[in-house]
DNA sequence: TCGTAGCTAATGCAAGCGCATCGAAAGGTT
DNA sequence: AACCTTTCGATGCGCTTGCATTAGCTACGA
């Protein structure tokens, strides 16, 4: 028989290959097809690593979440060290994956298995975000303002009503407060 | 020959099925055949109204923006009277059409045609709370944050990871500061 | 009445979609 | 070598899509 497949690294390279293509074309570009171009693979391999169109779409989104927590998670405090500084940077490069997550955000108001992925993440995202902001009155409140500050100024510069270094200087702004 | 058509109203008339179904299925399930279904009209109907599919996601979004800033500029102050007071609701009510906005922002940022639509409503948008906000130390700036975070809160119901009133309270801790 | 202009709805067309299927290939075991 | 299991890639299938086309209808003016 032929040699195993590593099907988690091939998910992966996949669900890389679904935001690259969300990224460039919105989700409308995301076929199965196109995903195994992509990601070199025929379709085949895409329909045995995933059983429909929509699970590797909670996959793909999934990762996006991962990444997002890493970057955030990057940001927290280390045992014994002290706080470390929010910046308006930070904040924003926790959403990097800016058109992908906004076509994904857009997709879940329709579809509830990626809603309760979202969701999930958001309550992560939440949760580091009340820890980094700790020396706050009310850790929580700011952290639920920060996380819809971010998000509500990543699709500003998505759109292009605002440029990067703006969305920037609004966070920091913010959060000198 | 026939009686004339009045198209401004046919036009008005698809594009709010273009809103319904996007409501309900996002952008995906805005289909030429779905939404001549919707408006009651045939796909010949459709057609003549716009050439392109594209023209026709175009009208529907300047509609929607046209509502929001015709919402927005209700609360906006008339000649001789006292600032009105800005409000939360007031504020999130200008996204009252929530996931169809979400809809079109996410396909604007693959799409320079709705891009372009989106960023002048959005600078539109501004100049109106900025207005409303004449009363803080820098208004310009004050709008900016507040139509990001108001964005980014109504994805944040959209989803389901806050609800409406979570939402409409970080709003007003946010204009109370 | 006839001709014309505008409007109509249904359908054709080519392309693409997600998912299922099938024969072939590959590697391990006996 | 033969057999078995796993993996493979190409393609079939039924359906949907945007846009083009066609034959027909209607109202108005000469």
């Amino acid at each position: 028989m032929p040699k195993a497949v590593d099907h988690d690294s091939r998910r992966r390279k996949i669900a890389d290959a679904v935001c690259r293509l969300a990224d460039k074309r919105g989700f409308e570009g995301v076929s199965l097809r196109d995903v195994a171009a992509e990601a070199d693979v025929s379709m085949g391999a895409v329909q045995r690593c995933f059983h429909t169109k929509e699970d590797m779409l909670r996959f793909a989104l999934q990762e996006v979440g991962r990444r997002a927590l890493s970057r955030a998670r990057g940001a927290e405090p280390q045992v014994g060290a002290p706080l470390p500084q929010v910046t308006g940077e930070g904040v924003l490069s926790h959403r990097s994956e800016a058109k992908v997550w906004l076509a994904f955000a857009a997709q879940a108001a329709v579809s509830p298995p990626l809603a309760e992925v979202l969701r999930a993440n958001y309550a992560e995202l939440h949760g580091i975000f009340t820890r980094l902001l700790a020396d706050r009155p009310d850790p929580e409140h700011a952290a639920t303002t920060l996380l819809a500050l971010a998000d509500g100024l990543t699709t500003h510069v998505v759109v292009g009503h605002l440029s990067h270094d703006q969305a920037r200087a609004v966070l920091e702004a913010h959060l000198a407060e």
